[in-house]
Parts: C-alpha cells; sequence; structure tokens
DNA sequence: GACCAGGTATTGC
DNA sequence: GCAATACATGGT
C-alpha cells in the first residue's frame, strides 16, 4: 500500500479555487462545506483548499503533481504578467482582471472538455453539471463512495444514443455518441489536435457532429491549453459589441483566452449586480 | 406560456 | 452565402 499522499502547494498569487473553480470552464469541481473544492480528474479525487495563505492539493502525490497537475492547474503561468499586459490593453479589461484575478484557466483532459462543451450547447451552467454528474455516474467507473470518474470515449462509443436518456442530455446524446466513435476509432487523436497549428485544429474538431465554433474553441481553450484561443458565446458577443466594438480576438494577443474568460466573468457579473433576485 | 441558456445543423431564400 | 428555425430540457 502507497503511503498517504502528502498535501502539495499551490501557487497561491493569483489562483482563487472559487473563482477558478466557478467561472464556467469545468463543470466537476464542487464545493464542499467548509468552502474547499472536491474535483475528479484522471479517475483521482481530488480536494483543494484554503489553508490561511496557502492553497493545498490533496489527493495527488509530488510526483503526480510534477508530471500532471502542475500543468492542469497552469501553475507556471505567470498571471501577473498577463494581467499587467491585458490591462494596459483597455480599462474594462482592467477592470476585469482586477475583479477576477483569481481565476486561472485550466488544462482540463481533451475528452473531458470534448463532452462537456458539446452539452454546454444552448443550455445552463447549473444544468450543464447535472448532466455531466448524471454521465459520470452512469457510464463512469467508480473511483470512491459515490464518485465516479469521466467516462472513457471506448464505453461511451459502444452505446446507441438512447442509451443517453437517463442523462436528460436532450438532442445533444448524438453528438456525444459520433464524438465517442471517432475518438475511440481513432478518426479524432486529440492529443494529436492538441498541437496541431490552430486553424487545421478547429477544423479537426469540427468534424464532430454537434461540434462547431464555439465548442472547438472551448475544447482548444480548456482542454488543450491554447490560450490563444477564443470562444465567442453569447455573454462574450455582448460585450464584445458594448466595449471592443469592430475588435478581433488577436487585439487580446496570445492570451487572448484568459481575457475571454475575465471578460465572460466580468460580464455576468455585471449582469448579476443589475438582477439581484435571479441566481 | 414565453423566453432563455458558455450553439449547431438544417432549411429556405 | 446568410438569415431563420428546430432542437431537449429545465428554470424563471
Amino acid at each position: 500500500m502507497a503511503l498517504p499522499d502528502v498535501p502539495v502547494l499551490l501557487q497561491p498569487d493569483h489562483f482563487s479555487p472559487a473563482q477558478t473553480f466557478e467561472c464556467g470552464q469545468c463543470f466537476r469541481w464542487d464545493a464542499l462545506p467548509d468552502g474547499s473544492y472536491r474535483g475528479v480528474v484522471r479517475g483521482k479525487v481530488l480536494t483543494v483548499s484554503q489553508r490561511g495563505e496557502a492553497i493545498v492539493l490533496e489527493g495527488a502525490s509530488q510526483e503526480e503533481y510534477d508530471t500532471f497537475f502542475e500543468r492542469y492547474f497552469d501553475q507556471q503561468r505567470d498571471y501577473g504578467a498577463v494581467c499587467r499586459e491585458l490591462s494596459a490593453l483597455d480599462p474594462t479589461l482592467s477592470q476585469a482582471c482586477s475583479l477576477f484575478s483569481g481565476v486561472r484557466i485550466l488544462r482540463q483532459e481533451p475528452w473531458e472538455a470534448l463532452c462537456s462543451f458539446i452539452f454546454s450547447q444552448n443550455n445552463n451552467i447549473p444544468r450543464i453539471r447535472g448532466i455531466i454528474s448524471r454521465f459520470c455516474e452512469q457510464f463512469g467507473e467508480p473511483c470512491a463512495e459515490n464518485v465516479f470518474a469521466f467516462p472513457s470515449p471506448e464505453r461511451i462509443a459502444q452505446l446507441e444514443p438512447e442509451a443517453l436518456a437517463p442523462i436528460r442530455s436532450g438532442f445533444r446524446a448524438k453528438y456525444i455518441i459520433d464524438a465517442a466513435r471517432r475518438v475511440a476509432g481513432g478518426a479524432l487523436n486529440l492529443e494529436e489536435v492538441a498541437v496541431m497549428e490552430l486553424g487545421r485544429a478547429r477544423e479537426a474538431l469540427q468534424t464532430v457532429h454537434g461540434v462547431g465554433p464555439k465548442v472547438a474553441e472551448c475544447v482548444l481553450l480548456y482542454g488543450m491549453g491554447r490560450l490563444e484561443a477564443f470562444p465567442l458565446d453569447v455573454w462574450i458577443k455582448r460585450v464584445m459589441a458594448q466595449f471592443f466594438p469592430g475588435k478581433q480576438p488577436d487585439f487580446f494577443g496570445p492570451c487572448a483566452g484568459i481575457a475571454q474568460q475575465y471578460l465572460f466573468c466580468y460580464c455576468r457579473h455585471m449582469y448579476h449586480l443589475d438582477r439581484p433576485e435571479v441566481s
């Protein structure tokens, strides 16, 4: 038996667990009653919690951190420098940066990101979380009490769309099956897509039925560490029209995807200030 | 009951 | 090509 894992320290500057896990980039990190967050990544149950000035990761060994989770949490990037560069571009963006400076862009697993954002289309975040939760419960390997790994493409590829009925994903079920069959069958190699030239990567992802420009950008940004990707959803289209008319994503530079995430948070934050009665 | 939600495929002009 | 429209489901 392995010894219990020693908690791993995470970079506390420009990293707020709440902002990072609740900014809409991921759907499988849950707040616990004590304010820490529980997630399942690669079949491992993880906890991230604030302890005074420190942020600790439990559930992964130092070696697993070094080989995988450091990159998963984007620990190497200098978000202070990114914020300074973005803030210099525009006052609204500067405000978004300072309000949401604790957001880090997670590098989730490509297959999970692909499924998650297929489920996200024409849908709202609470319901996306519910669908993904049922998806894992129904088809994922159990990895702890009431905890399930994300289902493998091979498992999902064997199913017919009707088999997804219990997760209530609606018309998206057939898209998930198509994605699984392409990935499991080798027609779409996500590891290769991750390092392709951006335009080719977009094309490759959009060969999946149900994956258009927005979902492809989300997979690139949140599942492949491609920070130049810039998902244009309804919120970002609004904020672009209002504050950046005529501007293209490249206006924000090589970390446009981070700018996009700050603006997404900012836009929704402002909306909720205007409508405090809605969640 | 209409409208919306981190869109996309299909259809019609 | 580009503007409507359907698509499942659940919340407001």
